[in-house]
DNA sequence: GTCTATGCAAAAAATTTGCATCTAT
DNA sequence: ATAGATGCAAATTTTTTGCATAGAC
């Protein structure tokens, strides 16, 4: 039973294929805690996979950003950013951003507080601009502990 | 006295110069509620100064932007967006985003809560994480009215 | 007059696409 | 066998840079 994998399931039927760079790519993103680029995905994969293309890479990061599998950041200067995403076992999580070495912490422990501030205001939003919120993104700037 | 203008003055001595472009760039993102690329700063700018350059829209919104008189924004698919910041006039806000047709709100009539959790929040990242926050950016995602 | 800002062209970086071939089903 | 996935090259898109000239101080 070749590629056994975790993710096998969600690549049944006839639409999308389980491939080899498919598992590899959600392999490294999940194992992970860094904030890859798809040129980093691609350097990195290269070392095992070579003859691997830049450009499957692009095209396999947007399918499991689709599939929900994969988040796409914008965060800072330069290129986009992907972070695996699980379903269940790693928790929703905001970003600590350090505006002077670019390092990205994630955050998950949220004051009970907080978590009720943000339905609050959601519902607000919901009242006031008629608009559904279905998710959010919270980036926080600043220095990290080195480099304050 | 040519070139009279608020910002005038954030452009005095002998290391910034206060220019038409940069005047008629500063002047469209402060009347303009959306949030525009580089490319249509350029585009609307190309009717009145004919010759203008891309490239000096680039310029010089990196200029402002490092003058904190511009947000850059890394929202969604495609280019950077670039809006207007004001000191006093315009508050602080967060963005509501339309997933559907891209349409973005601000909105900065926060609630007290949200205002104090914040701080609260901030003030016990710089606790567990030894990071100081300087700033954040806060996004909800969702279908506008328009789209609900 | 000096030194910065601009336009243009060219370069670099980031991402997407077309197409022949390969491969999972 | 069939339809989707891949690699490669080429094309696009977005942003930056070099340099001669124009313009602000």
């Amino acid at each position: 039973m070749p590629l056994a994998h975790k993710w096998r399931n969600r690549f049944k039927g006839d639409v999308f294929r389980w491939t080899l760079i498919r598992k590899a790519i959600l392999d490294l993103l999940s194992r992970t805690s860094k904030h890859m680029s798809a040129k980093e995905i691609y350097d990195t994969l290269l070392k095992s996979y070579p003859g691997i293309g830049l450009s499957t890479v692009y095209r396999t990061l947007g399918l499991l950003s689709r599939m929900d599998l994969v988040n796409k950041l914008n965060i800072g200067e330069g290129e986009r950013r992907y972070e695996y995403r699980s379903g269940e076992e790693k928790a929703h999580h905001h970003h600590l951003i350090c505006t002077n070495c670019g390092k990205i912490i994630d955050y998950s422990d949220f004051l009970d507080e907080e978590k009720d501030l943000i339905r609050k205001t959601e519902k607000n939003l919901a009242r006031k601009y008629n608009f559904i919120v279905q998710d959010h993104n919270i980036d926080f700037y600043g220095l990290c502990k080195n480099c304050r």
